[in-house]
DNA sequence: ACGCGGATGGCCT
DNA sequence: GGCCATCCGCGTA
């Protein structure tokens, strides 16, 4: 029996919720199919220090999310075609969070193949932010939604402790070269796992 | 195995 | 008007 991640493995700092977040399963209900896979890529995102967080800025309508309590979805649109999403960490009112880069399929696999036709194979149906979205089904509508209590998107336990240091690579993080002093900060962390973003790979 | 450019649209200045 | 926390396919080797 799996439990569900609760309000308070949310309520951290987002480097912290980056780590625990490795491991543990992202569960889609979509037309009353579950789809799943296990975290293997996370980036953190620490708010108005952070000149690569969407908060840095300030809030807008596009990212308010982020401002609420932690256990949170925080959704975004990208490039015109692409979705990403976040989990928003620590306490309502501190705009943090982390972005889910990468899944390892485990659960409803034949709808991802059906809504990615453009992966190749099995590695590329979660191997980044947006490819993970469009194969989950995840849009503006998942926006703001409580991943503590929701019952379309929410996150199971499957360690009880965070990876060992050890097994997490620690990167810069990807598409954020405009970030100045942050661009080079070690804030991707991630699994020797084949399911990692392609930029991934490179180390 | 790279590298590059086009797609495509909402949002902020 | 310009910028994006991206993806994909095509080109060269």
């Amino acid at each position: 029996m799996t439990d569900r991640l609760d309000r308070a493995f949310y309520l951290r700092d987002p480097v912290a919720v980056a780590r625990a977040l490795l491991g543990q399963r992202l569960v889609r209900v979509d037309g009353g199919r579950r789809l799943a896979g296990v975290v293997v890529e996370t980036e953190a995102y620490l708010g108005r220090i952070d000149k690569a967080a969407h908060s840095y800025r300030g809030r807008t309508a596009r990212n308010a999310s982020m401002w609420r309590e932690g256990g949170h979805a925080y959704v975004y649109f990208i490039y015109g075609m692409h979705w990403c999403v976040n989990v928003v960490a620590g306490r309502e009112h501190d705009p943090v969070a982390v972005l889910i880069r990468a899944l390892e399929p485990t659960e409803g696999v034949d709808v991802m193949r059906a809504r990615r036709p453009a992966a190749r194979n099995d590695h590329d149906l979660c191997s980044g932010p947006g490819k993970l979205c469009q194969a989950l089904g995840i849009d503006k509508s998942l926006d703001g939604e409580d991943l503590v209590r929701s019952d379309r998107l929410f996150f199971e336990r499957l360690r009880k402790r965070a990876h060992p240091a050890r097994e997490i690579t620690v990167t810069p993080r990807v598409g954020v070269a405009y970030a100045e002093e942050w661009a080079a900060e070690p804030l991707r962390f991630h699994l020797e796992n084949l399911h990692v973003s392609r930029r991934a790979g490179a180390s």
